[in-house]
Order: C-alpha cells, then sequence, then structure tokens
DNA sequence: TATAAATGGACAGATAGTCTGTCTAAATAA
DNA sequence: TTATTTAGACAGACTATCTGTCCATTTATA
C-alpha cells in the first residue's frame, strides 16, 4: 500500500549519478511516503511546508523568530505558516510572558497528536528502508550522514 | 569561501534525528553550495527549480511531455520551466520532425555550457564532502544510497 | 533616567513554481 | 472515416517563499 511511484532514472547515459541526485531520491520518497500516509490518518491538511514548524517547535512553545532561524526561512514566512496551522487547529499563538513584543506559538492537541503520527510515521518508512537495505547498512547509512552532518555544520559555521 | 550556514540541529531532547532529516542537510547543503557558486561562475540566473530541466534533457532535445514525466511534474510546470530557460537563452524551441504535435526543447550553446558547469561543481562538492567524512564512507554511502534508490523503484513500481 | 538602538512581530506587495481545467491540432486506433 | 489519444497552449488559481516598511517593546548607553 501507499505506492509512491519514482522517477525516472539517467539522464546522459555515462554519467554517473551525483550525491545530490542519490540523497534526493530516497529522500522525496519518504516525504512523499510520509505526508501521504498522514492524510490518511486524518490529517489531510497538513502539507510538506508545515514541518518548517512541526520539525522546530518545543513542547513549552517557540517564539516565530526562533522558529524561523531555525527553519532557515524569514520570520514573514515563518508567520505565514503560524497563520495556516492556527487556522487550521494545530496551534494557538500566546503572549509571551517575558516579552511584550514576544507570542509563543504552541501546539494544539490536534497539534501534538500530528507531531507524534509524523514521528510514528517518519520511524516506519525509515524501517520500511532498512528492510530493502539490511539492519547493517541502515545503520551505516546513519553513522555515515551523522557525520557528515556534522563536518558540513562545523565546516559551515567554522574555517573558511 | 562560499560559506553555506547550517540550520539548527535538535527539536525535542531525546528524539532522535530521522532519516529524512539525515538526508536533506546535506542535501540542501550541497543545493545551496552548487547553486551558489554556479551564480559566481556566471550563471546566475539559474535556480533550482531549473534543475528539474537540466537533470533530464537528453543531448538529442527532449519533448516536454517526457521532461515533465521524468521529473515528476505536470507538463504544464514543465512548460513553464522551458519557457523560463527559452527567454534566458539556454534552451530552444524546435519542432519535432517525427511528430507535428510535438516540439523539441534542445540545450542552446549556453545551455550546455551551465549543464557541464553543474556537473563540475556537484562532483565538486561531493570530493569537499568526501574530504570531510573520508573517501572509504564515501563509497559506502554512494554504495547504500545507490541500493537503496534501486529497492524503492522497484518497490515503487512493482509488488504491492 | 532619558534617549538611542535592537528586536519581535505585523502588514503590504511581489514573485516563483506549482497545480487544475479547458482547448486545439495532430497522430493513432477502431 | 471517425473516434480516441496525445502533445502542447492558454487561463486562472494557489502555496510558499521573498523584500520592504512599520510599530511596539525591550535593552543598552550617554
Amino acid at each position: 500500500m501507499s505506492n509512491v511511484s519514482f522517477p525516472g532514472a539517467q539522464t546522459i547515459p555515462g554519467t554517473k549519478a551525483t550525491l545530490g541526485s542519490l540523497l534526493r531520491r530516497p529522500y522525496e520518497y519518504l516525504q512523499a511516503k510520509v505526508y501521504g500516509e498522514l492524510s490518511a490518518r486524518g490529517f489531510p491538511d497538513i502539507r510538506p511546508a508545515h514541518s518548517s514548524l512541526l520539525r522546530y517547535i518545543r513542547p513549552e512553545g517557540s517564539r516565530v523568530v526562533d522558529l524561523a532561524e531555525r527553519a532557515q526561512i524569514t520570520k514573514q514566512s515563518m508567520a505565514y505558516l503560524v497563520g495556516d496551522l492556527e487556522g487550521l487547529g494545530y496551534v494557538t499563538v500566546v503572549p509571551d510572558p517575558d516579552d511584550g513584543r514576544a507570542k509563543r506559538v504552541m501546539l494544539t492537541t490536534r497539534g501534538q497528536a500530528v507531531w507524534t503520527t509524523l514521528i510514528e510515521l517518519s520511524l516506519a518508512a525509515e524501517v520500511n528502508c532498512a528492510e530493502l537495505i539490511g539492519a547493517d547498512d541502515m545503520a551505516t547509512l546513519r553513522r555515515i550522514l551523522q557525520n557528515l552532518s556534522q563536518a558540513l555544520e562545523t565546516q559551515g559555521s567554522g574555517a573558511s
């Protein structure tokens, strides 16, 4: 079930797939799978763009600027997502007790439900992938990607 | 040079990073790097969206429907990209000799230049990553991702 | 303490890149 | 020969992003 089809393979014969395309394909597969199933689970109004908020919101609530900074988008864009999810009933916005300018974005009960479901489905999709390539390779894949992410992070903020 | 900064790390403490996020981070890094440098190389008007066309166009030229099918977008969306790149001088559109309804999208000289440069920069970005994690791990990463892609492809089009 | 600077967010407007729906012309099948 | 399918064009809509400007509040400074 949840038959996610797959884009065409090779462009120019004799050209090796770029690392980017090797990363992109499974990523897009996972995203399609997770958001497809999310819809089937009763959250059809949650779209991939919303993940910029859902990924970074904290249980105590988060301010728009913080969410924007973590998601690497402008605060206006994040405000748009907040407004959208607020209208859909997934978040509420309350005044920040510590800062009169600020507001806190908080998950509603439904928001928490979608958050949990997203984690659940992501995990399930990963298990599915692990079945395809084997648990050992999945562990290795995770380890290497984790290393790479960390190395890029330090490279990005650190040395020239 | 080309200091690409990196989004925040963890959401909820005690939550493992999803496979999706592990794939996404390096992918977005690569994309930012490649398109940033592409701009510096004299192609500032090429945007990531154009890659849907550039990735799949063939040297003999390709029809819009074929490009759309490979890129997994509607033909209208692909037509928009074709029109855009045509206006920018990267592709030309000629009538298909074998089919009076169809047209062939072909890379201009400048289009071929950008194509070559994209491959070059992608390769360079991969080498950069390989330096960070080591050549062995990069080879392993490639192997596993290739397996995964292929497995997902056959799963997607094949068994339920 | 009074004022200047920085910060969190709101509002307005623009744009890119995607979609659906409808249409024509040409090719293919019945 | 007629019906169906296919390639693409056109119109319209919408999502998710951006820039620019503004206000209110907080923080730093003179």
